[in-house]
RNA sequence: GGAGAGGUGCCGGAGUGGUCGAUCGGGGCAGACUCGAAAUCUGUUGUCCCUCUUGCGGGGGACCGUGGGUUCGAAUCCCACCCUCUCCGCCA
């Protein structure tokens, strides 16, 4: 949710940077809102204070024995005049509350103008992607010629969109996720976590998934109780955790490292990615979030990049990291690194992590807040990123490892959360 | 599933219609004492919004789980919802 005080200030600049992600917002409606809302606010209250003072001298008059007629008239003329007006400047707040909930981030100076995914920018490329002397397979062939991959059983079991993996992929999946963890809380400093999977819409609110993007969530309802959302990603508990809070400063900034699935709908993605394990309703990840002092918040950006790509380091994947223009980035984002992983499969690079300063946008809306300098709370910054999605880097490391014989070797890294297996094969 | 209790400020915990934004204790901050610290004593300490000044600051409004209602006036009364806890049952 982005500042009203700064709409009011300056509209045109805030209307310059939403303009530049390609979006068109009904600005009039909020001058218009604003406008109507300044008079009765203004109003309301000198009517309020009014009678106040008013039900104040009742009240005094009472202690003494008095009788006051001509002041239970007066205050009664107030109430009389302010039922409607309230009313009218409570839908009038609300509208503009909604109005705002709906207006996505605004880009960071550093991010680059453009309209889509072509206007991204490289940052880096590292690693060479390999020369195969025979033609590589994509994952889905090479799983399901280890025995290991099964996609029909898994539509069979639920739908499209999932998958079931077997024996030492699936092995290897696990491995994945507790060599990030290990990686990112016993190297980089970050705190494990373990989170509900499951979120009321007050959280997916503050994170920027409500109300806007219900269509991408699964939700489950409850009989006698509050309708919960399937977490899309470990972002939005996490983020959550410092919800309503106020952080002391010192503690800044906290940093949560927390492996989870994830759940999408993929509602708009009918017919994209439909091959192999790229784009599933279900998959895993290990999710870093961050929460912040602001005046940090862009030099942590590159310091949680950089724990992301550590694991493709160390796994030995191409990758490359590219700065997401303004057309492309994320509602709530006010800048994005995107890490891509080489896939051979694919023969070019896919998103495997993406990296954010949500700046106050998220906190602002959670209200998530920490004691400045002067012991004043003010609202924190988060950041998040995937370090990394776990499928897309089994996928990753099938499709780099492989061998002609359609076995795969297993990255030494991995190698000691795999009890020392080497190679997937055909058993 | 059955029965009951409760949601108040950073925390604990009072408060059942009228200077209650809220007693008190703890914590935090400042000061006194001290070489320093602890202990003790004194003072101080909420958030959000509107508005004027736009540096400090002044005036006003709202907020005692959430949303409605009753009333001139509600933390206090009524209704609905959300949540937490205890006991019994069931259960990984």
């Amino acid at each position: 949710m982005l500042d009203i005080q700064l709409l009011r200030k300056d509209l045109a600049s805030v209307q310059a940077r939403i303009a530049s992600r390609g979006i068109t917002v009904n600005w009039d409606e909020f001058t218009a809102l604003e406008q109507q809302r300044k008079e009765i606010q203004t109003s309301v209250q000198d009517a309020q204070a009014a009678q106040n003072r008013i039900s104040k001298e009742i009240g005094q008059a009472k202690a003494k024995g008095t009788h006051t007629p001509e002041l239970m008239a007066a205050a009664e003329r107030y109430k009389a005049q302010l039922a409607g007006s309230e009313q009218r400047l409570a839908e009038i707040q609300a509208r503009l509350e909604v109005f705002l909930l709906v207006i996505p981030n605004l880009p960071h100076a550093t991010v680059p103008l453009g309209a889509a995914a072509d206007d991204n920018v490289e940052q880096r490329r590292v690693g060479e992607p390999r020369r195969f002397d025979f033609a590589p397979k994509d994952h889905a062939d090479l799983g399901a010629g280890l025995g290991m991959m099964d996609f029909e059983t898994a539509t069979k079991i639920a739908s499209a969109r999932f998958a079931l993996i077997s024996g030492p992929l699936a092995r290897m999946h696990r491995a994945l996720s507790q060599f990030m963890l290990e990686v990112h809380s016993n190297e980089h400093g970050y705190t494990e976590v373990y989170v509900p999977y499951l979120v009321n819409a007050a959280s997916m609110r503050g994170t920027g998934n409500l109300p806007k993007f219900e269509d991408d969530l699964f939700g489950v309802p409850r009989r006698d109780a509050e309708k919960l959302y399937l977490i899309p990603t470990a972002e939005v508990p996490v983020s959550n955790i410092v919800r309503d809070d106020i952080v002391a400063l010192e503690k800044l900034p906290l940093k949560f490292v927390c492996h989870s699935p994830c759940f999408r709908s993929e509602a708009g993605a009918y017919g994209k990615d439909t091959r192999g394990m790229i784009r599933q309703h279900q998959f895993d990840k290990v999710e870093l979030v961050q929460i912040a002092h602001p005046q940090q918040s862009y030099e942590l950006l590159e310091q949680l990049t950089s724990h992301a790509e550590e694991i493709l380091k160390r796994l030995d994947l191409p990758y490359r990291v590219v700065a997401l223009c303004s057309g492309d980035m994320g509602f709530s984002a006010a800048k994005t690194y995107d890490i891509e992983v080489w896939l051979p499969g694919q023969n070019g690079y896919r998103e495997i992590s993406s990296c954010s300063n949500f700046e106050a946008f998220q906190a602002r809306r959670m209200q998530a807040r920490f004691r400045n300098e002067k012991g004043k709370p003010e609202l924190v910054h988060t950041l998040n990123g995937s370090a990394l999605a776990v499928g897309r880097t089994l996928i990753a490391v099938l499709e780099n490892y492989q061998q002609e014989d359609g076995s795969v070797t297993v990255p030494a890294a991995l190698r000691p959360y795999m009890g020392g297996v080497e190679r997937l094969a055909r058993g």
